[in-house]
RNA sequence: UGGGGCGUCGUCAAGCGGUAAGACACAGGAUUUUGGUUCCUGCAUCCGGAGGUUCGAAUCCUCCCGCCCCAACCA
């Protein structure tokens, strides 16, 4: 199994496994498996998962199988599962040919059921489900049995297998495990294990009509993959003692071992299955890869890297307590990556025109630029120079606070990898507006620091009226305005940040980025880090998304002044 | 309310009876043709609270407080 190279941090679960092996518990292999359910893309939560099992299975000489968790058909699809194999493929982790569908043991879970009820542990039950809620008592209460409960093991198995059988409607009958119905665990009390539902599968079709609960497929899908390390979130903490009791019942030899951690949270945003697919469905977001959504299509499309997730994930770790990442964490995993491979470049978002006054009509002459400043090996690009150019609206200030470095009145400035200018007019429009600067070039200063060595401060980045190309920006902020929506006590869609994505359309690049390929990354050279899109940047027609903005310590001065 | 789980810096998180790692964030400073990067520096006398055991406790015991999960024929 190939494995992508990533910290290897230590937490209790790896603790477990470290002891398990001490006393050469399963023979000292260890097996574990990412099980999703095929009714959702998968999301930064899933990833967290994902590099926990199929980091201890590298890390311990051992294997991460893939399984599908397909046991209720309605909401499950192909979509999903090809969604789901794309992404983990791409986060950078291999199955090999260990992919499973617990759809595909369906067989053999009918016959663990029949085994459990000859064993005398199982009834079907003619409670419909008010009546089985009702039966089972609450927190404070304890159950009632069913009526049904004590039926005779012949009679159990000849409805059960009538319910297969397609005789009974749907809700009318269940199979349920005969274990306690006074148990301070409400997930005891003689749990639901079957039930009928007339709906065809995406996989068995209408084979079936009896289909398995988690609780029941579950424990048994690991065991029959010979799962070491049966690795979910907290809230099944409560299930373990079924899933316990059920291999206890059906499995012989080396059983699984259900461990328990605490699911991700993420600060502005959100990461339910459920609320994402609501977010989907009612079109607040573009789709399941809207870049904005914290699922891998989303953040693959917005230009994260696999290597930015994954180390990502190394660094929140692993243990049992709720918590609420800090985005900051997540976008700082980004950065450092983008920043190490990322070529430089220039755009200009909303551009400001300049005429160099004194340079040469007509001139072009070219400059040498380095792709990465730290970077040699990263090569360099030429760049045209011109009379007329395009610089950052916000690079130049009429009346610019204190400690602004940039354009201004009598000012000057160094472009970047080129001439220092010097400011000499502005152009207003009708209304007030900026729309045109007039500067002036010192010819000594290309590339070079003034010989007279006079010190400029600023450097603000520029393109080439001539030859810029243009593009659509679109510029990517927080899901939300408040750091945990499903928290508040309002519907969390109130909560949507209606500035999440801003679309810039009068955007220029340097001429380089004409052919840029989708998917290509870039710095944009005091801006941030851009991904062109691979959905709808076309040649000729580029479309930029914003993946994270640099860190911005005059944003934050500026702010407070 | 019965059961299960969790409480260490703003956010994560080490710590496993010998006297509070690290990361992010934040605040200073240096270098810089990205107000980027990099580099220094600072940032819990204290571990939810109160008692107790011990020469010694975040770590052991007791009680209390707070938060999360469970009453789907979802997973």
């Amino acid at each position: 199994m190939t494995q992508p190279q990533t910290v290897s941090p230590t937490d209790f679960i790896r603790e477990i496994i470290d002891d398990d092996l001490k006393t050469n518990k399963n023979d000292g292999s260890v097996a574990t498996r990412f099980p999703p359910e095929p009714n959702g893309y998968i999301h930064i939560g899933h990833a967290k998962s994902i590099c926990l099992n199929f980091g201890i299975a590298a890390q311990y000489g051992g294997k991460c199988n893939l399984r599908m968790d397909d046991t209720d058909p309605s909401g499950e699809s192909l979509e999903y599962v090809e969604s789901i194999i794309i992404d983990i493929r791409w986060l950078g982790f291999d199955w090999e040919d260990r992919m499973y569908f617990a759809s595909d043991y369906f067989e053999h879970l009918y016959k663990c059921a029949v085994q459990l009820i000859k064993a005398g542990r199982a009834y079907v039950c003619d409670l419909n489900a008010d009546e089985i809620r009702e039966y089972r008592g609450t927190f404070t209460e304890p159950g009632v049995e069913s009526p049904y409960r004590n039926r005779n093991v012949d009679e159990n198995l000849d409805l059960f297998e009538r319910m297969r059988g397609g005789e009974f409607e749907d809700g009318t009958h269940v199979l349920r495990a005969k274990i306690d119905m006074t148990s301070p665990n409400i997930v005891m009390r003689d749990p639901v294990i079957y039930r009928i539902k007339r709906e065809s599968h995406y996989r068995t079709g209408n084979k079936w009509v009896i289909y398995p609960m988690y609780d029941f497929a579950h424990c048994l899908s690991d065991a029959i993959e010979g799962i070491t390390h049966s690795i979910c979130t907290l809230e099944f903490e409560n299930n373990r003692p079924l899933y316990d009791w059920i291999v206890e019942q059906l499995v012989e030899g080396a059983r699984p071992k259900q461990i328990e951690f605490a699911r991700l949270n993420l600060s502005y945003t959100v990461i339910s299955k459920r609320v994402l697919i609501d977010l989907v469905e009612k079109k607040l977001v573009t789709g399941w890869n809207d870049p904005r959504m914290p699922t891998i299509a989303g953040m693959r499309r917005r230009g994260y890297t696999p290597e930015a997730i994954r180390n990502f994930c190394a660094q929140i770790g692993v243990a049992k307590n709720d918590n609420l990442i800090d985005m900051a964490l997540l976008e700082h995993c980004v950065r450092e990556d983008l920043n190490e491979r990322t070529p430089r470049v220039m755009g200009i978002l909303r551009p400001l025109r300049v005429v160099i006054d004194n340079y040469p009509e007509g001139q072009v002459e070219t400059f040498e630029c380095a792709n990465h400043p730290q970077r040699p090996e990263m090569g360099t690009r030429e760049l045209p120079f011109s009379r007329e150019l395009y610089i950052e609206r916000e690079d130049f200030n009429e009346d610019p606070p204190g400690k602004y470095k940039r354009l201004a009145p009598g000012r000057e400035v160094r472009l970047r990898n080129s001439y220092v200018i010097k400011y000499e007019s502005m152009v207003k429009d009708e209304k007030g507006e900026v729309i045109e600067l007039h500067c002036t070039y010192d010819p000594a200063t290309r590339n070079a620091p003034p010989p007279d060595g006079r010190k400029v401060k600023g450097v603000i980045h520029w393109v080439s009226a001539e030859h810029c190309v243009p593009a659509e920006v679109r510029l990517y902020d927080r899901l939300f305005r408040v750091q945990d929506p499903l928290s508040e006590s309002e519907e969390f869609t109130k909560y949507l940040n209606p500035g999440s994505l801003e679309v810039l359309d009068n955007c220029r690049v340097e001429s380089g980025l004409k052919g840029a390929q989708p998917g290509s990354r870039y710095q944009f050279e005091r801006l941030g880090y851009f991904c062109v899109d691979p959905e709808n940047s076309v040649p000729g027609s580029l479309v930029f998304n914003r993946i994270v903005p640099l860190r911005d310590t005059w944003g934050k001065i500026s702010g407070k002044v």
